[in-house]
Formats: structure tokens, sequence, C-alpha cells
RNA sequence: GCGCCCGUAGCUCAGGUGGAUAGAGCAGCGGAUUUCUAAUCCGCAGGUCGCAGGUUCAAGUCCUGCCGGGCGUACCA
């Protein structure tokens, strides 16, 4: 590592001071400002005090006792109120931009994870409904942290959670069989807390049309084996309808799950996630999961019985109240369903867990890690990550959405009217707590206002110049270190400098959990780029040779950047790009 | 009331563990095109970083108190 190699010689320097390594924590930070040079400490600084000595003196005695080879740090300036900076040689950074390609190089020093398997749970949505635009954050965020964990190392599972179980599938049922049996001619009311969507309309609509076979035939879409327990009911809609009241309507609520859940499979698909594993919640009930999880909280103390109801002492562990686990009816809370569930994904054998709530979720986090300790799970094992809420505006007003009134914009919609590519990059310039006003009308523009385009543009900026590099007979070869030494200005190495941040950048993100630090980077690589590529007066297949090709090699590790920061965020890089009239 | 998040340019937002002159995109104004695709580039303008204290050599960043906005505060999920 270059920091250390610099640390050390900085300790060395340090010694006729009297401060060692144990004295002191050496920083060395990329300065906004590149005319400060590649990296800077603020060393002087912190021991001026220490040492009763003005830092720009003291900065200076420093600078003078450090020595550097040459070939790595060309020169060490003072700075400002006491910064030592260093420049980085060329050949230097030519050296870690190589190493950029290599398949042992800096992406794989970055590995450090030592796959250990992590959960990184996301959307988890109700299947009372087609998915809406609100789990199209969640998604976009938590697709790119697994493939910003599988970037360091580790072994990440993506998994979707299925509230599949307890009353809000009843409702679902009764509303679906409430809209079949009005459209058979039967007056029935419509049940009071029932789901108003017109898709349940439409549902039921189709349901008159489809015979026993037709259904069946549905229900095979579900191949993989998360799915195997999603089926349709046997028969058809008219057989259920002759059932009891309370078999018709658990029919229905099967019928109805399994069609939603398979728009919900199909939506994140289009979006370009891939969950490893849909959990049941219903698998948690028929496995006893329930009561073990009870039990193992009874047994460990942390439960009482008041006013009939079970409670977890809460209190015990941060909480501001104590929680009901099971009601006074007998019947389990959600909440104790999420212990057991979050229970069973430790026992699965995860040495860690993400999971991704919405802002409405967050006074549910204390008593779930309160739970989680009673159990005796590690204490920083669960992780919840919250994503603050999306403002969508339309004309510059905000849509109201509500499930009950069933209007809401679908994910579905938005990937129709948007794209599934700058919906992503969008939601991904923002850093996780922060609320997100989403301009549908700026989005849908396929204008320059979007940013997205211009990294995309980037790209296929790139990839016609290697073809037209072809078609006049240039010569590429390989990247190497003795033609990127040639690259003649400066532009080409604020690039350089840029280029070569792409390890600590996918460290930085994975580790504070900040995919937006993705799409900031890939913006000004492009910004970069294209400053390179704009200057007048110097085509790049013009004039020299040698520097022609310098320039191409420039290129092509800018589209190696870029590439593998696109693939991080799952937005795709096209070799064209329609230019826009 | 209590808890969490947010308050930075006209708008939307960045500002890794405190650092040098607070940045970008869009909108506005002025330039660059015999194009290696202008969805680009260059320049100008735009700020008491909500307010007030405090810690520090150094605060947009950390602490406290206010003000303003959002969300939550169930034997719902």
């Amino acid at each position: 590592m270059l920091e250390d190699l610099l640390v050390k010689g900085l300790l060395v320097a340090l010694e006729k001071f009297g401060i060692f390594e144990e004295d002191v924590d050496i920083l060395l930070e990329k300065p906004r400002d590149r005319s400060h040079g590649d990296l800077s400490t603020n060393l002087a600084m912190v021991l001026g005090k220490r040492l009763g000595r003005k830092p720009r003196e003291l900065a200076g005695e420093i600078a003078a006792g450090v020595d550097f080879p040459k070939a790595i740090v060309e020169s060490v300036e003072i700075a400002g109120p006491g910064f030592i900076n260093f420049r980085l040689a060329h050949s230097f950074q030519v050296k870690l931009l190589l190493n950029l390609l290599d398949p042992d190089g800096a992406l794989k020093d970055i590995r450090t994870g030592g796959n250990k398997r992590i959960n990184v749970e996301f959307i988890s949505a109700n299947p009372t409904g087609p998915l809406n635009v609100v789990s199209a954050r969640a998604g976009a965020f938590g697709m790119t942290l697994v493939r910003l964990l599988d970037a360091i190392g580790y072994d990440s599972h993506a998994e979707y959670y299925v509230n599949d179980a307890g009353r809000q599938v009843k409702m679902l049922g009764l509303s679906l069989r409430a809209h079949y049996l009005q459209l058979s001619g039967e007056t029935v009311e419509f049940p009071e807390d029932g789901y108003h969507g017109r898709y349940l309309e439409i549902m039921a609509q189709e349901l008159m049309e489809q015979d026993t076979s037709a259904i069946a035939k549905a229900a095979t879409a579900f191949d993989d084996e998360s799915f195997q327990r999603v089926q349709a009911p046997p028969g058809n809609a008219e057989d259920w309808r002759k059932l009891p009241e309370d078999e018709s309507v658990r029919n229905f609520a099967k019928f109805a799950l399994m069609k939603i859940l398979s728009w919900q499979r199909e939506t994140c698909r289009r979006f370009g996630l891939r969950f490893e594993t849909w959990y049941f919640e219903s698998e948690l009930h028929e496995s006893k999961r329930i009561e073990r999880a009870l039990d193992r909280l009874e047994k460990m103390g942390a439960l009482y019985q008041e006013d009939g109801a079970t409670w977890f002492r809460a209190t015990d562990f941060g909480d501001e109240k104590d929680r009901v686990v099971v009601r006074a009816e007998g019947i389990p809370t959600y909440f104790l369903a999420d212990i057991a569930y979050h229970y069973h994904k430790f026992q699965r054998g995860f040495e860690r867990a993400i999971d991704f709530w919405g802002p409405d979720h967050h006074g549910y986090i204390q008593r779930m890690a309160g739970a989680m300790e009673a159990l005796g799970v590690p204490k920083d094992w669960l992780e919840i990550q919250i994503l603050q809420q999306v403002t969508f505006l339309e004309g510059g007003r905000p849509i109201k959405m509500s499930k009950r009134a069933g209007q809401f914009v679908t994910m579905d919609s938005l990937i129709d009217e948007v794209g599934a590519d700058v919906a992503k990059y969008l939601f991904l310039t923002r850093k996780p707590n922060s609320h997100l006003d989403f301009d549908l009308d700026l989005a849908k523009a396929q204008s320059n206002e979007n940013p997205v385009f211009k990294v995309k543009y980037a790209h296929a900026r790139i990839c016609k110049l290697i073809h037209r590099a072809a078609e006049e007979g240039i010569e590429i070869g390989d990247v190497t270190d003795e033609s990127l030494g040639r690259l003649p200005d400066e532009v080409e190495w604020n690039l350089v400098g840029e280029l070569i941040r792409l390890p600590q950048v996918i460290v930085s993100a994975a580790n504070a959990r900040e995919p937006h630090r993705l799409t900031g980077y890939v913006f000004d690589v492009a910004s970069l780029f294209n400053q390179f590529y704009q200057r007048k007066d110097r085509k790049i297949l013009k004039g020299d040779r040698d520097i022609t090709v310098a320039r191409l090699h420039l290129c092509l590790m800018t589209r190696h950047v870029l590439r593998v920061v696109l693939d991080l965020i799952g937005v795709d890089a096209p070799e064209v790009l329609e230019v826009k009239v």
C-alpha cells in the first residue's frame, strides 16, 4: 500500500522529535484541490501544540527529513497552515492504473471479506398488490449493496421476505372473493378494510374466464425452489365459490397471492433484481419456528403475561416500552414472526444480516435489536438501514400515494416511463437517509438534464473512438506503462488520478453502505473524460502516433472503470447511444 | 410530549474517520461546432452552510439549546 509507505517514511522523519508510531495516528487524505498534490497530511498541525512548535516550521523540518524514491513520490511540499503535500510520480500513477486491469491486482486486493456470508434483505413488500414505486429505491440500493459486498470479498445473499400469513392475506382473499361475487351478480358488501385497487377487479374478471387447467398452468410458472410453496388451489373459481366461506376465502387468497407474487417477481426481474431466496412467513408457522422462538425467549426469561397477552421485556434492552408478542386471543403478532424469521436467518449461518427498512419502521429497530439480544445473537449481527421516503413529483406537484384508495404509482409504470437505468441511477445519487424528490418529468426527459446520459455518453464515445481508430488502421495493442507514461497533458493526468481511486471508492461505498458514492464517482470520471476529449486543436487520432496510442490506452482504462462502476449500480453501458434530435 | 431523519446557490443535492478559497447538475447569461456522436466542453453570475452558543491550531462536519419541515410513537403489518 502506498499510504503505508508514506507513513513509514514520515515516522522515520519524526524520530528526531521523539515521536514514535504509538504516539501518533498519521492521516493521509486526498486534498479537494488537485493543486495541493495527490496526498496530504495534517501531521505538523496535530503535533504543533504538543511539541510547542509552529506547525509550518515543523512541517518544513519533517518534509526535509523524509526520503522517498523518485519513482514514487515526485515532490513533497509545505502549504497553507502546515500541510505536507505529496505529489506522486507519473510512473507510479501509471503503475496503479495498470494494476486495475490485473486480475490479481487492486480489485482483488480489496476482496478482504474472506467469503463470509452476508444476508441483505430488501423490499419485502406485502403481497397484496403490485410493487409500488417506493420499492424501487430499496431495490436499487439493496441490489447495489449486494454487488458491492461481493466486490470486497463477501458472499452476499439477496433475500425477500414474503408476509403471506395472517390477517392481510385473509383480507386479500375476502377482497378478491367480493369482487368475484359482485361480478357474478350477487350483492355482497365489500370488506371494510379490503383492498380497493383496480387490479383485484381485473383479477376477478380474469378468474371468471379461466378454467381449472388455465389456473393450474399459471401456477407452473414458478419453477424455482423458493416458490415451490406458491401454488394455485385445486379447481376453478366456481368451485371455490361453492365452498364454505372460510375455505372459499382461503382459496381466493391463495390464488391472489400466486398472481401478485408472480407480478412482483417479474417487476423485480425487469428492474434487474435477483433474489437468492424468497422467504415465506407461512413457512415459519408450519415449521413451528414461531413457537420455538417464543420458547427460547421464555427460557431466557424475556417474557411475561399481562392482560391475557404475552409480552417481551423490550425495556430491558433499551426500548421505551414492552411489546406484545402473543395477543390476548392467542394469535402471535407480526413482531413475533419477525423475531422468528431473523433468528432463523441467524441460524442459517450468516455472519451478518443487513435489512433495508422504510422510515415508518424506524420505531421498530430498538425492539428488534432487543429481541435479537435476548435470544443471544451477537450485538452487531443485525444491521438496519433506513431508507428515507421518496416523493414523486409530476408537473411540479407531489403525487399522493395511498394503497387503500388504490391510487399509487407502480414500479412497472416507473420502468415503462422512465426506464430502469435512469430510475436506478437517480435513486443512487442520494444518500440513503435523506428524503428524495424524484421529478418524473425530469427523469422522463431524455435530455442533458439527466446525469445518467452523460456517463453513458462518455462510454459510447470511447467505444466509437476505439472503433474509429481500428478503421484508420491504428494498432492499439495492449495497454502498457510505457505508452501511458507518454501522456503529455494535465487533463490527462487529472483523469488518471481519478481512475486510480476506483478501489478505495468501492471499499468506502461498501463499508459505509453508501452506494451513492458510486454515482458521484462515475459522474466525475465521465466529466474528466469529456474534458480530456473535448480539447479543441488536439484530436486524439491525429498527430504523433505514440501519443495517439497513449491516449487511446487512457480511453481503454476509462472505459474499464466506467464499466466496473456501472455494473455495480446495475446500469447498462451501451456501445452506441442514439443521438437525441 | 418523546424518538429518528432533514435544513448548504433560484431548484434538486454532494461535501469518506473535523482541514487549505464550501462543490456539482439543472435553471439564467456569454462563448466553442469543416465533430474522433454537442446528451459535450469553456467562461460569468449566484452562499451570513436554519439561528445562537460551545469544544479545537482548524467546524458545513463534533457537543448543547432554540427555529422550521418530514416520519414514527398499536394486543396493524
